[in-house]
DNA sequence: TTATATTTGTCAATACTTGACAAGTCAGTA
DNA sequence: TACTGACTTGTCAAGTATTGACAAATATAA
């Protein structure tokens, strides 16, 4: 299963010799739930991807377009006209400006 | 917002000249659902699609690829990152095979 | 007006996702 | 072997989101 924002953000804790039990807590969730983040069992929330980001010290844009690159997946992956689809989604952004999510 | 899957369906049914009334049943949904589908206000689920691919006679992967890029715009249109997301979710393609959907 | 086609709004039912917890495995070390 | 610490697994209730069904509104034409 493709996970590379789990990947990503475990490389980044590793790399900063963090426990989960050191990093979660920062996002207000408990162990289990992070290590199922790192391993791609579940998404987190688009919040605590800009969490995330400030906690290593990255530009969000770049734990962002891994993140959303795995929800994208999760809506292709069964079906083999993906990369069709994808294209037809590139075509729609090009007509279509993604107007910016309100910021909360 | 995009709707390339329900302008398509549109441009079928009155193709065709059937009525709303007419093609709803055959998805065992009513009219408003229909209408909604059309105007992408909501979702066709997977088994219509290939349902209408039948109604209308035309390939289902046509139609299959215009709904997935709804479902995928809908993921990616609030970021601006979404161009470099598609762009990672491709190459997360080809390195990771889609597996077929299990067909039940 | 009347009839027919489509759209809009609402809401309960259903399905999905999340958060929290307990219990489990695994690796290292005494 | 037993103990410890880090992480993983499984379960389930709570919280969200989606769907289906219906009534009512709008629109267009005769």
């Amino acid at each position: 299963m493709a996970n590379q924002f789990g990947d990503r953000i475990r490389q980044l804790r590793e790399k900063e010799n963090l426990l989960l039990r050191q990093v979660a807590p920062q996002l207000e969730m408990d162990t289990p739930m992070l290590s199922k983040i790192e391993r791609g069992e579940r998404f987190a929330k688009r919040e605590q991807v800009t969490q995330l980001s400030k906690i290593f010290n990255v530009p969000e844009d770049d734990l962002l377009s891994l993140w959303l690159a795995d929800k994208v997946y999760d809506v292709v992956k069964d079906e083999d006209v993906a990369f069709k689809a994808l294209s037809a989604t590139e075509e729609e952004l090009k007509i279509n400006p993604n107007r910016k999510k309100p910021p909360r």
